[in-house]
RNA sequence: GCGCGUUUAGCUCAGUGGUAGAGCGUCUCAUUGACAUUGAGAAGGCCAGAAGUUCAAUUCUUCUAACGCGCACCA
C-alpha cells in the first residue's frame, strides 16, 4: 500500500543516499545489456565548477537541472555516462567576497599578511564548497563525486603550469609593459571583458593649446601632454610638418610640445588635433609606439596625481578636475564647454572608474602564430597538429568547422563575431587568491617553471586570471581523475553553461582546449539565460524577489523546483521561475502519486481491452517525440510532451477507460512504467520512489538505470 | 555607430506553413468512488503593424514601430 500522500520530505534524502550507495553516478558502475547499442558509448558532461564563494542559487538549480537530465537520460539509454562535479576558487570573486567579510569584521583586506590571508580565503572556501556538494545532492544531481575536483587541486595547478610554459615556449605568452585595465578599489588589473562601459553624462572641454585647438574630457590627465596630433591629410594643419616643434603656454607654465601625424586621427571629431596621454589611454599608447613617443605616468595606483602635475600633486583625479579646468579657465586657454555623453569604462564589480595603466603583466597573445623555441622546437609532431594557428585561429576554425554546436544557433554568430576582434588578454593579476604565475626573474632573465630555478631567483607576485585555469578545465579534469578517463571521456559531448560567460569561458575553453589537446574540449555549447521572476525582473537580494531553491525544494519537492525550471523555458532565453509554477508540478508529482494508486490498488482487472492498441499506439508516438527533443537539446518540449501525456492522456483518459474496461489492467501497468521512465530524468525522486514500492515485474534495482 | 533578440490568453512564457498551448489568475459545477496539493467544464487571443511568397502565413521573406541586450580606442 502506498502512502495517501507523497511526502517528498521523507523520500528525498533516503532515495538519494540510496543511489550514491549503488555506485551508479559512477559511468562504469552500470552495465547495460549486451544487445543494447549504446553499451559502451561515453557520454560526458563537465560540470561547470561552482564559485564555492557562497551558496547555490537559483541560476545554479538551472544548471544542475538542465544537466542532470541530460545525463540521466542518457543513463537510461546505456550510455557510459559521466557527469564530473567541481568547484571554482573563482579567484577576483572571492577575494571581493572575502573582503567585504571582513570589512564586517572590522578587518582590513591588506592589513593580513599574504600568505595568511590565502590560508583564510582556503578555509573559507573549502567550507562553501563542502557545503555546495551537499546543495548539489539535494538537488538530485547524479554526478560522479568520486571524480570531483576543485580548480586549485596539486594536479590541477600542474596542468595549468604546463600549459603555461608551453604557450611561453611556442611565444604565445609574453611580458610586456602595456596599457591594463586598472580598478584603483581592489588594486589589481582587470581583462577587457571584466570592464563595463555605461554610457554617461559627462563634459567635453575645448582648450587652447598653442596654435592648436585641442578637445578632452579628461583635463586631469593633461600634465604630461607633449605631443599634438593630427591627421596627415588635414588640410587645416597642411603647413605643420610632422615632428615640428613649438612653444605653448600649458597649466603648468610653458611647454614644448611637438606636432604628430597619424592615420588614427578622426578629422571630423572635436578640433581634429587631439593631444594624447599614452600611459592612461590605449588608443593613445598606440600611436606612441608607432612613432616612439615619450611615456609618463600622471596618476598613480590609487588614482590621484603624481609629482608631474606640480601644485595638484597628491589630489585624486575626481577632486582635481575641477580645480584644473578653473586654472586653465583663469590663463585664458578655456575655449568652451559642452554637455557630452559617453562611455566610460568601470570595474563590473565595483563600479569604479577603470584608470588605464601601463604596468608589466602577462599577455595571451590571441593572433599571433605560435613559433616553438628550445624544448618545444623538438615537438615537431605538436608543431603539425597546430598548424601554426594562433589561437584565434584554431577557435575560428574548430566552430566554423563545426567541431562544436552552439544551442541555440544565434550563439555560433555572436561567437564567430566577438573572436574576430579579439585583442591579447592579460591574465596577470594583482591579487592573493588564485594560482601563483610560475614566473621567475633575475636580473634580465626570465624563467618558467612551478620551482624556483636556484639562488637569487624572484617569482612574479601575481596571479593567474581565473578564466586561465577554468579555461582548462575540461581536459585539466579528465587528465587527474582516473588513469584512463581523459582517452575515453575527451572530448566532452556537451558543455552547458550561462550565455553570460560565452566570451569568458566557453571561448577559452576552446581555445586552449584545441590548444592542449588538438581537440576541441566539447562537441556541443548548450546555453541558458538569467533566471528571472514572474515578473521577468532580475532576482537580487535587494528586490527581495530571490527564490532559494533548497528552500523552495523544502517546501514543494526539488521534483517540481526541476520540473519549473525546465518547462517552458527554451535554451538560450532567460528562463522565469515564480513559487507558482513551482506549486502547479508539486501539484503534478501529487498527480503521478495517486495514478500510481489507481493502477496498482484500485484497477479494473476485467474488461476486453478493446483500447489496448490504440493506447498503446499513442504510447509508443510520445515516446519516440520525447527521445527525439532529448537528442535535439529541446528539454523544455520534451518535459512539456511528457507532462501533458502523462495528467490529460494517461490519467484523463486512459484511466477512465480502465474504469469501463476499455483498457487491460496488464496494459494500464506498462504504459505506466513507461511513464515513469519517460519523467525520471525530469523527477528523479518520485519516480524512483514509486518504482521501488511497486511491484513490476522484472525490475532493475533502479529506475535510474532502467532501460529507456 | 555596428550587430542581435523580443513582441502570442489578464500576468509570465512555450509552440506551429493548414480549427492556437502551459503555469498562475477568473467563472460554473462536482465532495464518503485513485487524486480537494482534486475532477469536469467555461470564458478569454484578427499570435505588434504593413507588404510579399503560397492553394493556405501567427509560423517563411522584407520593411516599420516599441522594448531589451551585446560589441566598439572616437580624444
Amino acid at each position: 500500500m502506498l502512502d495517501k500522500k507523497y511526502d517528498w520530505k521523507a523520500v528525498e534524502g533516503k532515495i538519494y543516499d540510496a543511489w550514491e550507495k549503488s555506485g551508479y553516478f559512477a559511468p562504469e558502475a552500470h552495465q547495460p545489456s549486451a544487445d543494447n547499442p549504446n553499451a559502451g558509448k561515453p557520454f560526458t558532461i563537465i560540470m561547470p565548477p561552482p564559485n564555492a564563494n557562497g551558496s547555490l542559487h537559483i541560476g545554479h538549480a538551472l544548471f544542475v537541472a538542465t544537466q542532470d537530465i541530460l545525463i540521466r537520460y542518457k543513463r537510461m539509454k546505456g550510455y557510459k555516462a559521466l557527469w564530473l562535479p567541481g568547484a571554482d576558487h573563482a579567484g577576483f570573486e572571492t577575494q571581493v567576497v572575502y573582503t567585504k567579510k571582513l570589512e564586517r569584521e572590522g578587518r582590513k583586506f591588506w592589513d593580513t599578511p599574504r600568505d595568511q590571508l590565502y590560508q583564510e580565503i582556503l578555509d573559507f572556501t573549502l567550507a562553501n564548497k563542502s557545503h555546495m556538494e551537499s546543495q548539489l545532492r539535494a538537488l538530485g544531481a547524479s554526478c560522479d563525486f568520486s571524480r570531483e575536483k576543485f580548480t586549485l587541486d596539486e594536479d590541477i595547478k600542474k596542468v595549468v603550469y604546463e600549459t603555461f610554459k608551453r604557450l611561453y615556449d611556442d611565444g604565445l605568452v609574453y611580458r610586456g609593459a602595456r596599457i591594463i585595465n586598472w580598478c584603483a578599489r581592489h588594486q589589481t588589473s582587470l581583462s577587457d571583458l571584466e570592464v563595463v562601459s555605461p554610457e554617461l553624462d559627462d563634459t567635453f572641454y575645448y582648450f587652447k593649446y598653442g596654435p592648436f585647438e585641442i578637445a578632452t574630457a579628461r583635463p586631469e590627465t593633461k600634465f604630461g601632454d607633449k605631443y599634438v596630433v593630427v591627421h596627415p591629410d588635414d588640410k587645416r594643419y597642411k603647413d605643420y610638418k610632422h615632428g615640428q616643434k613649438f612653444e605653448l603656454e600649458w597649466i603648468n607654465g610653458p611647454i614644448t610640445a611637438t606636432l604628430i601625424k597619424d592615420d588614427s586621427i578622426d578629422v571630423d571629431f572635436g578640433t581634429g588635433a587631439m593631444t594624447i596621454t599614452p600611459w592612461h589611454d590605449s588608443a593613445d599608447f598606440e600611436i606612441a609606439e608607432r612613432h616612439g613617443l615619450d611615456k609618463e605616468q600622471i596618476i598613480d595606483w590609487q588614482g590621484r596625481l603624481l609629482p608631474i602635475a606640480q601644485e595638484f600633486a597628491g589630489q585624486h583625479i575626481s577632486k582635481a578636475r575641477p580645480a584644473i579646468v578653473e586654472k586653465l579657465e583663469n590663463k585664458g586657454l578655456l575655449v568652451k564647454k559642452e554637455a557630452y555623453k559617453h562611455t566610460v569604462p568601470q570595474c563590473y564589480k565595483c563600479g569604479t572608474a577603470i584608470e588605464p595603466q601601463i604596468r608589466p603583466q602577462w599577455f595571451v597573445a590571441m593572433t599571433k602564430k605560435p613559433r616553438p623555441k628550445g624544448a618545444r622546437l623538438a615537438q615537431r609532431i605538436w608543431a603539425a597538429i597546430l598548424r601554426r594557428k594562433s589561437l584565434r585561429d584554431l577557435a575560428l576554425s574548430a566552430v566554423k568547422k563545426g567541431e562544436v554546436q552552439f544551442v541555440s544557433e544565434r550563439f555560433k554568430n555572436e561567437f564567430l563575431r566577438w573572436m574576430e576582434n579579439l585583442r591579447d588578454w592579460n591574465i596577470s593579476r594583482q591579487i592573493v587568491w588564485g594560482i601563483r604565475i610560475p614566473a621567475w626573474y633575475k636580473g634580465e632573465e626570465v624563467y618558467i617553471g612551478e620551482n624556483s630555478p636556484g639562488e637569487g631567483w624572484k617569482q612574479d607576485e601575481d596571479v593567474f586570471d581565473t578564466w586561465f585555469g577554468s579555461g582548462q578545465w575540461p581536459f585539466a579534469t579528465l587528465m587527474t581523475t582516473k588513469k584512463g578517463d581523459f582517452e575515453e571521456f575527451y572530448p566532452t559531448d556537451v558543455m552547458e553553461t550561462g550565455w553570460d560567460i560565452l566570451f569568458f569561458w566557453v571561448a577559452r575553453m576552446i581555445m586552449l582546449g584545441k590548444y592542449r589537446t588538438g581537440k576541441v574540449p566539447f562537441k556541443t555549447v548548450y546555453l541558458h539565460g538569467l533566471v528571472r521572476d514572474k515578473d521577468r525582473q532580475k532576482m537580487s537580494k535587494s528586490k527581495g524577489n530571490v527564490i532559494d531553491p533548497l528552500g523552495v525544494a523544502e517546501e514543494y519537492g526539488t521534483d517540481a523546483v526541476r520540473m519549473a525550471l525546465i518547462a517552458g523555458n527554451a535554451p538560450g532565453t532567460d528562463p522565469v521561475i515564480s513559487e507558482e509554477k513551482i506549486k502547479g508540478y508539486r501539484n503534478f508529482a501529487t498527480k503521478i502519486w495517486n495514478m500510481a494508486k489507481y493502477v496498482f490498488e484500485f484497477a479494473k482487472e476485467e474488461g476486453d481491452g478493446a483500447l489496448d492498441k490504440k493506447v498503446l499506439d499513442e504510447y509508443e508516438k510520445v515516446r519516440a517525440d520525447v527521445s527525439r527533443y532529448f537528442d535535439e537539446y529541446k528539454l523544455h518540449l520534451a518535459c512539456e510532451i511528457a507532462y501533458h501525456y502523462v495528467w490529460h492522456t494517461v490519467a484523463d483518459d486512459v484511466i477512465e477507460a480502465n474504469k469501463r474496461g476499455e483498457v487491460s489492467l496488464a496494459m494500464l501497468k506498462k504504459i505506466f512504467r513507461g511513464c515513469l521512465i519517460m519523467l525520471h530524468p525530469f523527477m528523479p525522486f518520485v519516480t524512483e520512489e514509486l518504482y521501488q514500492k511497486l511491484p513490476f515485474e522484472d525490475k532493475e534495482d533502479f529506475l535510474m538505470v532502467e532501460n529507456w
